[in-house]
DNA sequence: AACCAGGCGCATG
DNA sequence: CATGCGCATGGT
């Protein structure tokens, strides 16, 4: 079995959620060319490259390299659909944003876009440390380092995918390697640790999401040292899709509600709430579209 | 040339 | 509880 079709629903866009996974960055984790995306993900332990291209009324998954078994592929069309969030029925979103008046033409301009997820969840917690305080540039660079040298490498004849490096191999990394590829102490420590936890099972994405409560799940993901309210809420949002996950005083926040004149200032928590308390049980989602207004040039309200 | 980036932990008042 | 500090480097 070397393809399968996903049909699209309402209020899906292929070409947004491209937009979103090819941005202006230098991702080490995927490759867009020619309208698809590329990416290896592993099953069984074992990688797999495939890719998605636009079809129609339908998504176009390809095995690029590597075997899929019929309920392997079973697999990967539930793990594509949980990626781009395909299955999530959005209409209510639209029917907030509509509401609106100053957010409303985001239902023309971002049409279709969907929360694109991390679902490795050791990969979405490392990835919030390593962004930390630096520009997203230098953060992607040193991303691509660490996997370029510790992930599994899948050579294709289009070139060469890596896998997130496992929490086994991160957890004996010592933090002068890590440090020789310019994180910082805290950085590498952080990393170190939070992997040993993933690897020792202290953490893992089943004993996160099996928590009842929101609670319970921040406050498990903020005992891991370098994790705090900022990392705990973006990953709750990008890899356990909770529906109202806020990662407070995120800069690229700020900047879009400054830019949409929906705060006076950096401090100003009441705008926020308000604004907020209007997309209960949709504000991850509305998190994720403010960061895409970001992207239009010279936006000023 | 300063200043600030997808923050966090730790030390003080 | 609030405020200050260091962190590593790159972009503006």
């Amino acid at each position: 079995m070397n393809s399968s079709l996903i049909s699209k629903p309402t209020l899906f866009s292929f070409r947004e959620c491209l937009w979103f996974l090819d941005r202006n960055y230098d991702e080490c984790l995927h490759k867009i060319s020619n309208s698809r995306v590329t990416k290896a993900i592993q099953f069984n332990n074992k990688p797999l490259v495939f890719s998605l291209a636009d079809k129609d009324q339908d998504i176009l998954i390809q095995i690029e390299e590597g075997h899929a078994t019929p309920s392997m592929m079973e697999e990967l069309r539930s793990w594509v659909q949980d990626w781009l969030d395909i299955q999530r029925d959005i209409r209510p979103f639209y029917q907030m944003l509509a509401n609106h008046g100053k957010l409303n033409y985001m239902t023309k301009e971002f049409n279709g876009l969907r929360l694109i997820g991390i679902e490795n969840l050791h990969e979405s917690i490392c990835w919030c440390i390593i962004g930390q305080q630096i520009n997203l540039s230098f953060a992607y660079k040193l991303k691509r380092r660490l996997v370029e040298e510790f992930g599994t490498r899948v050579r294709t004849a289009t070139g060469n995918f890596y896998l997130f490096p496992s929490p086994e191999t991160l957890s004996s990394v010592s933090v002068e390697t890590l440090k020789a590829l310019q994180f910082s102490r805290q950085k590498a420590d952080y990393i170190i640790q939070i992997s040993k936890s993933f690897s020792d099972g202290l953490i893992s994405k089943e004993k996160l999401s099996t928590l009842p409560d929101l609670k319970e799940k921040k406050y498990l993901l903020t005992s891991l040292k370098g994790v705090g309210e900022w990392t705990a809420n973006y990953v709750l949002m990008k890899s356990l899709r909770e529906p109202d996950c806020i990662p407070l005083g995120d800069i690229g926040l700020l900047n879009a509600l400054s830019n949409h004149a929906l705060i006076k200032n950096r401090k100003d928590s009441r705008s926020m709430e308000k604004l907020f308390s209007a997309f209960e049980g949709w504000k991850s989602y509305l998190v994720f579209y403010l960061w895409r207004s970001l992207a239009i040039p010279n936006f000023h309200h």
